[in-house]
DNA sequence: AATTCCCGCAACCGCTTTCAT
DNA sequence: AATGAAAGCGGTTGCGGGAAT
């Protein structure tokens, strides 16, 4: 734990990772005085961190609607398709996905997404060197935010539906079979 | 068994936007 | 309208744990 001395009072802040303790403090403050102004909240609840931290920590992991984990197959192409519209809106992203947070979404984008995202380029620069290669059809599925991310305020329909307009059944399928971790996901997707 | 490498994620940092005065 | 404080946001960092050697 990293604390930091932020003037001659001494007082410290506290950095890094926060303990049980902290946590059970800052939900028992919340839930009797509710949200409010963090720098003061954070001074009145003992709690030595920046309002920053509380806040952090609240709307990231204790506030009690935030579901953590397991990224359900209609969530991660929700993510897609809406990254495909907005770019890095990780906020605006995270308002459509009930209980998830801007924060889970951009590390999840970044783990997984990403990295996927990457092999498919260079599968499809690959493809590319070789004219006659019929086997690797990923252009299409080539999903490349620069192209695709000057969409305009979306009219949210149904993943699968709006989907469509950015890829078609046959790319989404190229770019899901990267990596084998996702076929359950487009299994249950597909209905099958 | 010990060490190194790699990956995922929690939390911080700095910038921008919003709000109150 | 100007200014400062607080909140919001996106990028980045660093730690912990598991996998690989």
């Amino acid at each position: 734990m990293l604390n930091t001395r932020i003037n001659h009072q001494e007082i410290e802040v506290r950095k890094g990772p926060w303990t049980m303790e902290e946590d059970h403090v800052l939900i028992n403050y919340i839930t009797v005085h509710g949200e409010g102004v963090w720098n003061s909240l954070a001074r009145a609840a003992g709690l030595n961190r920046t309002g920053k931290s509380c806040r952090l920590r609240w709307l990231n992991y204790l506030k009690p609607d935030v579901r953590r984990g397991n990224i359900t197959p209609e969530e991660q192409m929700l993510i897609l398709e809406l990254h495909a519209r907005w770019g890095n809106r990780w906020s605006k992203i995270a308002r459509q996905l009930p209980g998830r947070t801007d924060n889970e979404i951009k590390n999840y984008w970044r783990t997984r997404i990403q990295k996927k995202l990457k092999q498919t380029d260079m599968i499809q620069y690959k493809s590319e060197m070789v004219p006659d290669n019929n086997s690797m059809s990923i252009s299409q599925g080539n999903y490349s935010s620069s192209t695709l991310s000057d969409y305009s305020e979306p009219n949210l329909t149904t993943s699968q539906g709006s989907c469509g307009a950015l890829f078609n059944t046959e790319s989404i399928d190229s770019f899901w079979t990267i990596d084998a971790d996702f076929e359950p996901s487009m299994q249950s997707l597909h209905g099958h």
